[in-house]
Formats: C-alpha cells, structure tokens, sequence
DNA sequence: GATGAATGAGCATTCATTCAT
DNA sequence: TATGAATGAATGCTCATTCAT
C-alpha cells in the first residue's frame, strides 16, 4: 500500500510545511517535492495529482482529530465532560502544531469549491462523531430534548472553527488552550435540556 | 465620485453574478465586463485592478447588513430581540439573493491571505456593531455578566456563518429562513445571564 | 495653418518634456495632453497620431539646427572655421535643452524602425548641409580631393553623436561645450588635403 | 552551466532571426520559441525572462567581437594596421551575419533605457579594448601623444557605427567590406601623431 | 473648436503533469 | 522506483484612438 511506504509520509509532511511557510497559492509541486526531498515526477508516484496530495494532507491530518474523539465517545464520563474534552483536543492538537493551524484554518479554504467539497466530505466523518456524542446527550438527558442536531453541529463545530481561526489571524500570540472552558460553558448553556 | 456612477454599481453586480456562476478562479475580468456590458477598458476607469473590484463587492454587499443592523441597533427593542433581528436579516440578504450567498460563503473565501485581510478589515466594521449588541446586553442584564465579548462574538458569527455555508453548500435545498429562531435561541441560551 | 496655432506648439514642448522625464515608452499621449493643458482628444485635431507627434517634435527642433547651419553656410569665413562653427552649434543647442538632448540622443531612438525612417528623412537635410560644406572644402583645396564624401559625412556626423550621446548618458555631469575644438581637430585631421 | 546546453544556443540564434524578420516589437516570445523548436515554457528553463534573452544575444554576440579584437590585439603588427583589422573585423561579422547587423544597429536600440543601459555594460568591454589599441598607439609613437583618448575612441566607434548603421538603413545594398579601407584612412589621419 | 469617457486588441509568464532515461 | 527536462494552455492590464456632447 502506497500509504504505509515512507515517502508517502515524507510528502504529506512536506506540503503542510510548504503550504504554512508560502501559503496555498504559492504551494507549487516543485516546492513540495523539494522539502520532502524528492524529485517533481516522484510525487506522481504517490499522488494522482496535486488535489490529491491536498486530501491527503487534510485526510491524514483529520485523522488524528477522529481517533481522538473515539476515544473520548467509548469514556465513561458524562456528555458535557464528553464535549470538553473534544474542544479542549482539538484546540491542543492545532496549538500543538502551529503549520497544521495554519494549513487548516486559513490556506486550505482558499482551495476551489471542488476541492472544499472533497475535503467537507473528510471533515463529514469527524462531524457524525460529534453528532453521536450530541444524540448521546439527547438521549440521557444532559441536552434539551427538542435540540435540533444539526444546527447544535453548527454551532459548536462553527464557534470552535471561529474562535480557532481567530487565534491564528492573530498570530497565535494568545494561549488558546485557555479558552477551552469558557468555549465549552458558551456552547453547552446553549444546548443544555 | 466613481462609485455613484452607474457603470460602477453594473460591474459590481456582473462580479458577482461571474463569480457565482464560475467561481472565483473562473471569474475572468472579460468575463466580468462582458456581463456587465461593457469594454474590458472601461473596467479599468472604476477600479485599480482585479483584486479592487473583489473588495468593492465585498464592500458593496456588506453596506446593506451593516444599514441594516444600524437600523435595529437603534430600535426600542430587547437585547434578544435584536439579536434575533441581526441574525433573521443575515438569514434574509442571502435568501433573497442566491448568487451573493455562493461569493461569500465559498467563492471569495478562496481569495489570497491579502484579499482576506482587506475582506476581514470591511467585516470588522459588521462585528463591532455586534459587539454593540452585546455590550448593551450586558449592562441591562439580558446577558450574562461574565461574558467573554470576543467569545461571545465568535460563537455568534461562527454560528450564522456555518448554518448558511452548510445551507449553502447543500445547494440552498431547504428554507434558511426557518432556521432562524432555532439559531437565535442556541445562541440566546449560550450567553444569557 | 495648424502648425502656426498656439496649441501646436504648446503640444511639441510638452512631448518634449514628458518624452525628457519619462522615457519614450512611459510617454503616453494622455500624459502628453496634461502637460500640454489640453484634452486628450485636442491632440487630434492637431496631429493625425502619436507618431506624427514624435516626428514633428523632430522636425521642430532639427529646424533650429538646420537655420543654424544655413547662416554658417552663407558666411564668409573658411571650410575648417565653417566646419567647427556647425560642430559648436550643434553642441551648444543641447548644451542650453537638456531636455532636447536627452530626446534626440536617448528616447527617440527607442522608436520602432518606421518611425526612425522618417526621422531619418528629417535628418537628411541637416546632412545635406553639411554635405555641402565638406563638397566646398574640397572645391576650394581645404579638405582631401579624393575623400568620399559619404564617408567623411558619416565620420564627422558620427563623431558629434557620439560624442553628444556619451555626454548625455554620463548625464551631462561635464562641459560638452570645451570639447568641440578637439572633436573639430580630430574629424578636419581625418579630412585634410 | 545553462549556457553550455544546445537549447541556449538554439534559442539565442532564434531570437536573432526572429527580431531581425519582424523586428523588436514584434518579436513575441512565443515566436522565437516556436523558430527555436521548443516549446514557450522551455525558453524560461534557459532566461530568466524576455530581457534576458536580449542581454544573451547581445552578449553571446559580442563575444564574437571581443574575441577578434583580443587576437588582433596580441599580433605583432603595427598600431595602423590593428586598427584596420579591427574595422575590417567589425564589418566582416555583420556582413556575414545580416540578421545580426539589422538587430544590433537597428532593433536593439528600440530596447528601454534599462536594457540599454545593461547592453552598454557588454560594449564597454569591447571599447575597453580599443582604448588599449589607442594607448599603445601613444606609447609607440604612432598615434598623436596629445591625443584624448575617450574623445578618440568615440570618433572611431562612431564612425564605425554610423558607417553600418547607414549600410544598414539602406538595406544592405552596397559592400560594406569595401569601407574598411577608406573608414581606417580617415580615423588614422585624425589622430595620426 | 474642445472635451474625456469608452473602447478592445495584444502578450509575457507560470506551473501541473508527462515520459524518456 | 526515481528522475527532472520539457511541455503549452491560459489571462490581467495598458493605452492610442474615437466620437457624442
């Protein structure tokens, strides 16, 4: 499998940085192939083609968010605590890695509206996991009953979005870890049953 | 005054008929001119360059939320009631017209970081008058008096923000005006004090 | 006549100016048109196109140099006196116009090859003069019998321009007018019967 | 080393061809790719961009003059007859190349101040070494002692350069090689010591 | 005569992708 | 597998000229 063989890896890695440090515009092949330290045509050994790389990247990356998350789904602990810890994972995962912050939140939305689907197709996996942890809280009683799911998704995916993109239009100067508790009281107060 | 001239408003207008019908990348400046019925030139005496133009629509198109909200900031109304009006008119200036609600939420997003910058600089205007709600909430109590404003704001335009490009991106299939009172009471619920 | 309103000439110094402090190729017509108070399309109506313009700046200005050479021509002095008076006063008209110098030396000869062989047919009655000072000079035993005549015109023009050209691209930072003894040394040597 | 590489020979020699045809203006870079044989993007694996070419050409070019003048430079032959190898040499090039005289006295000129002012730099090598012919005319006595060498060395590049540049003009039509004789003649009178 | 808004043809350059080695 | 030289399509902007007023 082209995924497990080193380079594959090496190339990924190699567009976060590229894309961080020039921006998406000026993400050329060239460059990606050079920082991951292999030849232009190399790439096409891996990746069907530049959107491909792209996915990958956010594919790759997004999986670190999942794997989290279904960890925190299978605690035994409750559907507040739950949402916590979901904000307070996603905020450190990006505080953690300020090119993937970066890449994310700012550059890959310049993508095309092509593109932006694929990737909202990605993203679509880590969203039923949040709408699985909204059902759960629906179901024992933690969140209003008449809760509408998928604007509670919005919400909390569009003010955990907001406030990150915020941050990094910011230059990161502030500490974002911080803000988990007071993101988690905003948005629980407004689902809560 | 170029921008009170009618060929001004026209070029506006085609920009974001193109843009919306081809997206952003595919938004040539004769694309533009032809639409907008005149010679590729005569753009050139209304705007700088093609970048000039994408902040003029943006500039252009936020006027009209920014009157509005003016408009309600004013009103002898509760602070939950001109929350619930901001957002109903938000909802309402992209229902209405369909091509504008495509260049916000996805196309003009695809602009390079300094076309965004300059974007952010026309929204910024939008956002303290958001503020404006919020801090006359807090001083006569209908919001909770710890609030975080910047917070606050980001989950409020984060909310609106994801719930059109979801309903965007959905192909504006189901009634967005609908949405509004489920939106204004998560939010509500959120930050009441 | 045209050429006798005041605008036409207003029209020709301006050219002259805008061509010394832009540069041939940044001498637009509309800049030509503000320098010269003047509406764009008034230039029209005194000059068929732009390059009825340059010619006519040429023509004007190579009128000053060919009356000069007319009296030379017509005094009563010999071939060598006749000879370093043409070369002095070629020297001092560009000496007291730095504009101009920087015009016929530098910026028109940026023209396309058409627009140069038209000026090149303004030049040739300056040479035609000087023609007939070189044929007098042989007539009359001051210059070689055998020279060509072409040839001697093509060294003696040569030399000036040359000359002229080296001064002005050191911009003007020496006295041309002390070279013209040596210059008229150099070229009567080369001619001398 | 790019220079080393056929293309860049390939591509210079089509330029040449191409701005001597249809002139500087008209020689779009896709027509001295498409004379070349390669393909538009290929040019800019050799230059930098269009300027470069030309600097190429002109540099590539001259070479060919320095190169002789350095020959004739290290010959044991007498002052007189450097010279006239020299103007003979000169004359001899572009006669037997047409394309480049038509480019170097005629289409190179139109080229903007900068271009100019980066072509110089690749003739003062060349006038560098006539001053050493000059000098050493001085120094053994064959040459005027008193004479001004840059005064000297404008009279005999100009009138070289006038003499071609009228063959030039008048397409081609007389052999310039039966010059050399009578151009040496008249320069060594001027300055004979 | 004088104006100046409108016109529209024309071109250097980039970069994702291929393919011979 | 890996390379990297070669490809070629695609576009924003300028400015000489016109013509309705």
């Amino acid at each position: 499998m082209k995924r497990d063989r080193p380079k594959y890896k090496q190339i990924v890695d190699a567009a976060v940085i590229v894309i961080a440090e020039n921006g998406y515009h000026q993400a050329q092949v060239s460059k990606i192939a050079k920082e991951a330290g292999v030849a232009d045509g190399t790439i096409y050994l891996y990746f069907k083609n530049k959107e491909d790389i792209l996915i990958s990247v956010f594919r790759e990356k997004m999986a670190i968010f999942v794997n989290n998350v279904e960890v925190i789904l299978e605690q035994d602990i409750d559907t507040s605590e739950k949402l916590f810890r979901m904000i307070d994972s996603h905020f450190r995962i990006l505080h953690e890695d300020r090119h993937l912050a970066i890449v994310t939140q700012l550059e890959l939305r310049q993508s095309n509206k092509e593109l932006r689907l694929r990737i909202n197709e990605v993203l679509k996996e880590y969203l039923m996991l949040l709408d699985a942890i909204l059902k759960e809280g629906i179901v024992n009683g933690a969140l209003d009953e008449g809760l509408d799911i998928r604007l509670a998704r919005q919400m909390v995916f569009g003010t955990i979005d907001e406030t990150i993109t915020s941050w990094v239009m910011n230059d990161q100067k502030y500490d974002l870890m911080k803000l988990s508790p007071e993101v988690h009281r905003l948005i629980m107060n407004g689902m809560k049953g």
